[in-house]
DNA sequence: CATTCAAAGTTCCCTTAGGGAACCCATGTC
DNA sequence: GACATGGGTTCCCTAAGGGAACTTTGAATG
C-alpha cells in the first residue's frame, strides 16, 4: 500500500499537513517568502535534491500555495506567494516564534521580525477573534463542528 | 547519505521541524491535546504503524514535547503534554485556522474552538505582542538576528 | 552559423524510511 | 495454569529521498 494520504481526514490539520506537511515544503515556503523565487535560489539555498524540489514545487503551486509566472522568453520562472500561501506563512511566523524560544539556545534567534504598523521588532501573539484576550491551547475546550465525520 | 536532518540549520522553522516534521508527528501530538493519551488508543486512531508510532512518540519524549507516566502497576504507559508540547499546540490552533478557511469547503469546520475566557467559539488571530495591532506574514520585514548563521 | 552558456527540469541508480502483519513480553485475572 | 491486554519489536516489501549526470530551450558570442 502506498503512504498514507492525510487529505482524505476529516481534520484541518491533516488536510494541511496534505498541503506542506512533506518534508522541505515549509522551507521552501520560507524562502520564497524571503525572496527567493527561482528553481535554483531555492536549490542553492537548501541543498536539497533537485528531484525534490520539482516535485514539491508542482505540488504547491497544485495546491494554490504559490504560483509560477515567467520572468523571460526563455523557459525561466519565478514561484509567488499566492494569497493563501501568504496566509500560510503565518503557520511559519508562530513556529519560528516557538523555535525562538525553545530552541535556539544561548545564539537567539537567527531572525528577528520588525512589524510595519508599529515598527518594532515583535513576537506573534495568539489572541481570541471574539474577545481579543489571549488564546492558546490550553484555553480553548474542542467542539464537533459542522464538518465533523458522523 | 541519510536523509536531511534540519536541526542543524540556523533557523527556527528548520529546527522546530526537526522536531514535529517528520510524517505523523502533528498528528500524534493533536491526539494526545484531544485526550488520547495512550499507545493503543493513538494507533487506533490514526491508523499508523505501530512502528512508526514507537518511533515517533520516543522522538516527541525525547525532545520534552511529551512526558511518559506509568499508570499501572504493569508495564503501562499515557502519553502527555509538556509545557513545552502545550505551546506547540498553538501551532496546530493556527494551522486548523488555515484548513478551515481553505480546505474545509461546504461542509464547514470539522472541529470548534471554545474560547474559556469568553465562552464563545472563536478563530485564533495573529498579533503583534508589542503594539497588539494584526500581525501577519505580508506587515513584517524580517531582520537578522543574534543567532543568525555568520 | 556553430559554440557556448545558464536556468529549469528529467532520468537513473542507490539507500533509507514507512506500511503491514506477525511475534514477544510482563503482568493481571479466572 | 491458560488466557488476555497494553505496549512494544521484528521482519519483509515497497515507495520516497539523495546525488549526479543528462536534456532542453532560447539567448548571447565569435
Amino acid at each position: 500500500m502506498q503512504r498514507t494520504n492525510f487529505g482524505g481526514m476529516a481534520c484541518s490539520i491533516a488536510r494541511t499537513l496534505d498541503v506542506i506537511g512533506e518534508p522541505w515544503s515549509p522551507l521552501i515556503l520560507r524562502d520564497v517568502w524571503a525572496g527567493l523565487s527561482r528553481f535554483e535560489q531555492i536549490q542553492a539555498d537548501l541543498g536539497i535534491s533537485r528531484k525534490v524540489l520539482t516535485e514539491r514545487l508542482n505540488h504547491l503551486v497544485d495546491h494554490g500555495v504559490l504560483e509560477r509566472s515567467p520572468y523571460d522568453r526563455r523557459p525561466r520562472f519565478e514561484y509567488h506567494l499566492t494569497q493563501k500561501g501568504a496566509e500560510l506563512v503565518d503557520l511559519l511566523m508562530v513556529m519560528t516564534g516557538w523555535g525562538d524560544k525553545w530552541l535556539a539556545g544561548e545564539a537567539g534567534p537567527p531572525v528577528l521580525y520588525r512589524h510595519h504598523a508599529c515598527g518594532e521588532v515583535a513576537r506573534v501573539d495568539l489572541r481570541c477573534a471574539h474577545c481579543g484576550e489571549p488564546m492558546h491551547a490550553t484555553d480553548v475546550d474542542l467542539l464537533p463542528g459542522p464538518g465533523s465525520a458522523v
